[in-house]
DNA sequence: CACTCATGCGTACGATCGTACATAACCACC
DNA sequence: GGTGGTTATGTACGATCGTACGCATGAGTG
């Protein structure tokens, strides 16, 4: 029985994010984050309003933290041609087993906002943040394609269907880029 | 109480893969669906051998139902050209809104294939489909390309972030494909 | 028409879930 | 060292879930 747990809200937000890479949103609960976190089941509706606010604050930590890494992506380049291999080093990352984790909550979020507006308002903060980074370098519908591109790219990469070889992407950017 | 029902195991699978549409895989429940099939609660357990099976044979049938539709795009196609317009046609249909319900059923299946083997049996075959399909007109590795920029183009579509316009679905597919 | 048995269904059980709330533990201040 | 108030927690409740199983049912057979 410990009282004093500061960054206690933080941690529960983060298991959470954890718990629902492995099991999905379905499958995550109150008592699972709880025992992950190891905290009173009390603490979750203690710290959250219910399961709802939960997951939104967790999935809005979520879509901070990756648009970063999506920025992160495109801060050091200086020239076009940096920016372009910033696209393939991004798409290989998503397709890096520890970008996986964070590809599965991405596709767990999307369904959620398909459904809900509440997450589509999550989802369309962090987009505007990757097609305006995007946009830095590339025409407005260039740039459109090469977020499809990267989505997709990623997607298959999640679900391991092929390894997916560096030079197919690479081919891939750079000809929807057009050089 | 009516005992001659032929092809109640079918409307099951049906409503299945409606209600998974509609409130994902996590919100389906056995009650659910035979409230909505209108069948009573024991035949959920007398037809399939527990959710599990339930979901599988749904998503199985639903994989091949949209294998088909795929296949179908690429029927009539006759030229390399014609092909192409294929492709477009086919991110138009997944993107609308009749198209949008199977989208929103495939990233459901998705999420199972990323997680448990038993699934990505399913996503498997019908990705050998679509990838067998394009590569009647394409070369590999633009197959692969083109899959992957399907694949992100409905995914924008299914998330309505944008209303993604004609134009833009074309140009790329013609970038990609290299015309 | 009677009998029988595979087919199909109503119901109940145990588990697990989210949530609310009385109450215990702590801290600051008198 | 008491004490009031804030913070946090254990526990219990109602709902819902998947599943199993005894029994009703009606078609087929004589």
């Amino acid at each position: 029985m410990r009282r004093h747990d500061p960054g206690r809200r933080d941690r529960i937000v983060e298991v959470t994010l954890d718990l629902i890479a492995e099991v999905g949103v379905a499958g995550v609960s109150h008592r699972g984050i709880a025992h992950r976190a190891d905290v009173p089941l009390g603490s979750m509706t203690y710290h959250f309003d219910g399961m709802d606010d939960l997951l939104r604050t967790a999935f809005a930590r979520f879509a901070e933290h990756f648009s970063a890494s999506y920025a992160a992506h495109f801060a050091e380049a200086r020239t076009h041609e940096e920016a372009i291999a910033a696209v393939v080093a991004l798409v290989r990352d998503l397709c890096a087993d520890a970008g996986a984790r964070d590809n599965i909550v991405a596709y767990e979020l999307y369904m959620l906002a398909a459904r809900d507006p509440a997450y589509r308002e999550i989802t369309g903060r962090w987009m505007a943040v990757s097609r305006s980074e995007l946009e830095r370098w590339f025409p407005p519908d260039v740039a459109r394609q090469l977020d499809a591109l990267i989505e997709g790219f990623a997607l298959h990469g999640a679900l391991d269907v092929a390894p997916l070889e560096r030079d197919v992407v690479a081919s891939a950017v750079r000809k929807v880029v057009g050089v």
